[in-house]
DNA sequence: GTCGGGTGCGTACGCCGTACGCATTGACGG
DNA sequence: CCGTCAATGCGTACGGCGTACGCACCCGAC
């Protein structure tokens, strides 16, 4: 009896029509998938070409698209352009690299790696809350991009650098003999705050972006102050409280004075738990 | 003396050398403007072309492009997509929409009329922000991919309808004598934590567009429980959390409970500082 | 030597947004 | 009724994108 070839990495079926070409793996992307993981596993031998060598691999193709996003946006972020970066084919790239969403997905993992977690354990939950939030605007502050796959841990997908961020978080509960469902929902409403404040960031960024390039292009810039918001007229709450609020914009100050209404949202809660046992 | 030709529309000089053709407006996106402003301005008199005719129109082009990306999500729209949906040449698109971000930008502005803004007063500031929170999270679960805009009032652009939903957030602290700026703060820290959570909302979404449509390809939805989130091992308390609060994935729960913390937040601050004076 | 898997990459396809300019229409002054 | 001209529709084309496909080369194993 012959048995059924599989695809090396999914596992899928593997026609015999389809042999000649592929042989182990049933596409492509299979086949990037397929790479990453044998050298992931291969024992440390030789210390992977040195020197950044002409050798295209996983890391250099990460690291070349990181810089690109960096500087120039996502929306800049193309195969073509991460192999011109490296003086490659464009297609080369797809050796090592299932697609550009995978391509991505590798740049988050490895950008997370930029800020240091926290390596001893917090005062307390409020303070490790804090330096949890801190580490996360830091990172968003240093690759907006990462925002594009979403940074509160769900059910949704499984990222090895999200998983520790959120479990380094977890641990400010530490000694608390807190209910899981309750650590969960905090966790929740405090991911949640910063990353819709990172939200306001990135578009921030990229309108700076925007303005230096239109700028470059003789255009003037347009005067804040001008703007609707800040006249009073349809929208007079609003433009009362941007002018006083938002008049020199600051958004570190007003993150970190959102955060501390986020704790403090908890330590209520908190309380108000304690109290009924 | 000759008077130099200006674009209808912004203003900006007109090339005597770009005459014959544009002869009002500097480019097709300024007269595309044009033509909105204008029809704005007609005192309505005809009813505009009753019976959604045949005629192409700024209302009928954004209501193609919202039934698109409700359907099919933001990805799915294009230009010849709408065209197609309208029976109509891709380009003749342009002589409504001056390019592809101002259809979006004004198919938010349109989808955001879907959901009213409450047309009394708040019983207090909690009830006012509960209402309008719920209003948002309304909005977000019709329209998903309105989160392409940033939804949080900044000094970045003005958006009659975002603003509109500002001020009668805003409205909520009417009668509580608050400083502009603390108002502000809240508002920054409420409006943030709701935006942080939509983002998660409108991936679920893609997410479950995408798997329905790997479904309709024969592939089998992976199992939540099989994810490394849900086994101990290297993340134990957020494997213990995971477990606890989000195995019966429900977002809609999780926004309320947030929700209520923020709002506990700003009235801890309250209470310190009406302590204070 | 030769063979076969690992690797790089050129070509091509079908999308996209949109610049450009011609064709048609319809209102209006003569 | 006709000439005119602005408003409007749209066909063509360009440069970009992600990526499927298959050929060419390299290099270690035998």
């Amino acid at each position: 009896m012959s048995v059924q070839p599989t695809c090396a990495s999914c596992g899928s079926a593997l026609e015999p029509a389809e042999r000649g070409r592929p042989r182990v793996y049933c596409s492509r992307a299979c086949q990037a998938k397929g790479y990453r993981a044998r050298r992931a596993e291969a024992p440390a031998g030789v210390p992977e070409d040195e020197g950044g060598g002409r050798h295209l691999t996983v890391e250099r193709i990460v690291r070349a698209g990181i810089v690109v996003a960096d500087a120039e946006g996502l929306d800049a972020l193309s195969m073509r352009r991460v192999a011109t970066e490296l003086g490659t084919g464009t297609m080369s790239l797809y050796r090592h690299v299932a697609s550009k969403d995978d391509l991505v997905t590798l740049m988050v993992e490895a950008a997370m790696a930029d800020v240091p977690l926290p390596d001893s354990p917090a005062r307390d939950w409020r303070h490790g809350l804090e330096r949890a939030a801190y580490r996360d605007w830091e990172l968003y502050h240093r690759h907006p991009w990462i925002l594009s796959r979403v940074m509160v841990t769900t059910r949704a997908y499984f990222s090895p650098a999200l998983a520790a961020d959120s479990e380094s978080a977890f641990a400010s509960f530490d000694g608390l003999d807190l209910e899981p469902a309750d650590a969960f929902r905090y966790m929740f409403m405090f991911a949640s705050y910063v990353q819709g404040v990172a939200l306001i960031l990135v578009s921030d960024a990229e309108a700076e972006r925007q303005s230096r390039a239109a700028t470059r292009q003789g255009a003037k810039a347009p005067d804040d102050a001008q703007s609707p918001l800040y006249e009073p007229g349809a929208y007079p709450r609003l433009a009362r409280a941007m002018r006083a609020g938002a008049d020199p914009w600051d958004l570190d100050a007003l993150f970190a004075s959102g955060l501390a209404g986020v704790l403090d949202g908890i330590a209520a809660d908190l309380a108000r738990r304690r109290a009924d046992t």
